[in-house]
DNA sequence: TTTT
DNA sequence: TTTT
């Protein structure tokens, strides 16, 4: 019965975000997330392993996303998967996948990335938190 | 450069686990996890939507939970997302999902679920924690 | 230069909850969580440890809280640790402590907790998720 | 019934890591975190608070911290809240407090604090993962 | 007792 | 000050 759903991600963009804009004028930013992982195994042999998430972050926190945040650039995210449903245009069937609604997030990298504006230094210590979602129904999916 | 991957899942069991064994004896234990949420819209409507994850636990863990979730039982699972790969025998193409690597859970409830062993309602209790995870290369993907 | 602060509970309610109202009146109810962990030493003992932690709550889910949660009753909460400080009285030292402000809960258990109110068992089932916090300047402390 | 108790901080040292080795030889090294928060209030105003955790790893993992880790850098740690009580030698009361047990942390910066070893700036990319956590009974609290 |  |  009870339900609960949160995932918290450190990793690096591994593109420039793509904002774009519901019918209603929500922005909406998607990012993706490369995080790394590093283990040693049992023979001493470090190992690597890079997990990829696409990201959805809304409303105004998806312009200050778009605005601040370049390919290669370092975030914490806090959010909740999500299960996308949609049919293949090719072949008729039904496909899903995760991704991951922001709900939160954090610079993690002092604006060092390609592409960053000349001021992107200093801008990211004086944003405010991260607003709270807009209604998603807003949202087409 | 900091990564961090973490998943905190409250939900249902959409099956009953399947549990394998790799070549070198680990217990794989995968789980179908139904997330549930809830919310009322701008306009004051109810929605609900169901984020659908996959979950492979490992070892002694992959026991126990084989041992005693099954459908429709509740539980709260930490984890970290993992990224897939494999190519698709039909089409040749590469194809990828998002899962999760189960590193500890515990029981939501007291064992309702249908087909649930007769000592299901006070074996939770008494389990200790959830074994650290096994070295990874010991897994096939 | 990066901050993140995120805590996630599951317990009981070592006592009803408390509400009252800031002079501008927004709601607060105090929550006092014992949460238990158990686990065995490298001797095969069994172990147990609780930890006991106040957790304050803010505007409508306040209310909510304070409606429907009682003693003993279990939830799952999250939120973000706290540090107050005051002056003790007595002595005039510097005292302080960390609490919990609570951003987000969900009920773990039916409403079987003495004292409930006759609806209570269903009611939580149709509320919606929290609130966002109400702006922290109201608050006394 | 149901008990989860987990932590996730990112701040700052406020002071170097202090270690120490229980009777049986198990290393612990506790860490003063400070963790900021910013947000605007109704009116537009910034404000500013600081949470200050006492933080305590052990084993292998309190080894790293302290060879590593100094005042004022910036890390990433998971853990659990753990509820420690004592009794004041001058007035004989009941004392207790909050801290945090680390079980598994990340480096947020690159070595540039103060007192940093020569080679802090590349080691942390080189080290595995945090160990588990050793029994827990053979701590003094 | 405090860090950026 | 303590819950299951």
């Amino acid at each position: 019965m009870a339900s609960f759903n949160k995932v918290i991600l450190a990793g690096n963009l591994t593109r420039d975000p793509e904002l774009r804009y519901t019918p209603k004028g929500t922005a909406i930013a998607r990012l993706g997330l490369a995080v790394n992982r590093r283990w040693r195994t049992e023979t001493g042999e470090l190992k690597d392993e890079t997990t990829f998430v696409d990201v959805d972050a809304f409303g105004k926190t998806a312009e200050t996303i778009a605005q601040y945040l370049k390919k290669g650039r370092s975030v914490l995210i806090e959010g909740r998967l999500r299960y996308d449903t949609w049919e293949d245009k090719q072949t008729g069937q039904k496909r899903s996948k995760l991704s991951v609604v922001l709900e939160n997030f954090t610079f993690l990298d002092s604006g060092r990335a390609e592409g960053a504006a000349p001021n992107a230094d200093k801008a990211p210590a004086e944003l405010p938190e991260a607003e709270p979602l807009p209604p998603d129904d807003d949202v087409p999916f």
